[in-house]
DNA sequence: CCAAAAGTGTTCTTGTTACACCCATGA
DNA sequence: TCATGGGTGTAACAAGAACACTTTTGG
């Protein structure tokens, strides 16, 4: 049961003017040449006795925020991580989802209404892990980045919501051309492939995926090679960005918030 | 400025326990051979001097029920119509979307807390239009369907909602195989193509177009021709449904609510 | 016999798959 | 000289695009 004034009123308990019933989560993807893994904190638990649960980044939206600056400002609040592109994916509405026992220690420390149904709507990234080095914030004890393959029991239906996510960056990445900005701006095509690899989850044939990538006319040859490396050395590449651009490879078709 | 009472709490006012900030809106597509339409609810005005206005079937969600039960319940409470396929595609929160004058007369009317801020969850339909004989409700004055080229100036953001609706459904429909409820029993291949050129508005070659519809096995040839046409009759056709499911063309991943 | 829509095949190009061996380097 | 990953070509097949004339019916 809660009682509460939003809006246009302020509540004085809550200098942040904060929605009760909505929120955003982030399910920021991080890619490191080897794995493919999702950006998570680990809450602050009530006393030091209780087990500290892992969670998405994610926090109730402001009254006066749309929810893509709401998903970019909860994103930063707690984890220092900026300029970095989120794309809203779905929203989880089940009436149950903010209810399940595990979750209430935290709700009743964190939140002025503990007891209200919250909508969460949910947003997807994909970056270059080592360009981004998240920090905890004053709501989180840690954050840390964490293989898709191994993700722990989360917070509310957080783990739903990290499945749908991948699910959802992946029939992307293969119908668009996201996530070149994740490898180094010289890179050889067996990091290439490795990406697509790892980010499908899926094994390609050498040749075949060469002839494809080389056909696209989307990369320029440098007149580098590898160095230090104990084998053939292999060619360098750059993306061309002129044609990525021009197959709206960037970002989908949204604008950037930050 | 508003304060209200939610959740747990049942307000005295409001039989229905409505969440303030959250609601669903409907975008049903519906198909009759012809064109391709749009569901749409005309507002009762609040008293007869004012024009009334159209707008998507939609409203608050009840604190007890899921997103998806929500868009259903909305949809038949509003226009009478029930088991139809609805697909979330986006959430919608625009701090501003229901801050417009044009739509103050109508907040005042039918909303306990007109100053609220509402972030809404659009679903989409395809149906076929004579299927359904959507008729009004109590909340509105008139239901009718409007041809997608004609869509009149919508209340709060729906005509952006319907824009998009329109994408999802364009891409979903060439990507996958939805809408084979359209068209009658027994039709022609004319038909079938006209049904594609009508919803993804493009034009295929009738050879190309026929070639690759029979290549995939989806359709069984009757051992009958249409009947008084003042042409030469076609050969009629049904689907195999066998198919059809294993190639899960029904209705997306997820399951049907009512 | 006319109007109207049905029905039909070929060619060209492009993309997809499957598959196995030699090469350049540093240790 | 060896281990390591780099680099290459061909054949078979499937899919997509372009294109024009004959057929059957009712009026």
């Amino acid at each position: 049961m809660y009682n509460r004034a939003t809006s246009i009123t302020c509540n004085s308990m809550n200098s942040k003017n904060l929605n009760p019933n909505v929120s955003v989560d982030c399910v920021v993807f991080g890619f490191d040449n080897e794995r493919l893994n999702v950006l998570l904190i680990e809450q602050k638990p009530l006393n030091k006795s209780i087990k500290p649960q892992s969670a998405l980044p994610g926090d109730l939206v402001m009254e006066d925020e749309s929810l893509d600056q709401a998903a970019n400002r909860v994103l930063r609040e707690l984890t220092g991580l900026k300029g970095i592109y989120l794309c809203q994916f779905k929203a989880f509405g089940d009436p149950q989802r903010v209810r399940d026992v595990k979750d209430l220690a935290w709700l009743q420390t964190y939140r002025e209404y503990p007891q209200a149904r919250v909508i969460t709507v949910a947003y997807y990234a994909l970056v270059k892990m080592h360009d981004f080095s998240p920090e905890a914030s004053s709501f989180a004890d840690k954050v840390y980045w964490c293989d898709v393959h191994n993700v722990p029991p989360l917070a509310f239906d957080h783990n739903q919501i990290v499945i749908e996510g991948l699910k959802t960056l992946r029939r992307e990445f293969e119908a668009h051309r996201i996530g070149f900005e994740l490898l180094p701006k010289k890179f050889t095509l067996s990091q290439l492939q490795r990406l697509y690899e790892i980010i499908t989850d899926k094994k390609f044939d050498k040749r075949n995926f060469r002839k494809k990538i080389l056909r696209e006319n989307i990369l320029i040859p440098l007149p580098e090679k590898q160095q230090g490396v104990l084998h053939k050395p292999a060619q360098l590449y750059e993306f061309n960005l002129r044609e990525l651009a021009e197959l709206g490879a960037f970002n989908g078709d949204t604008v950037e918030i930050y």
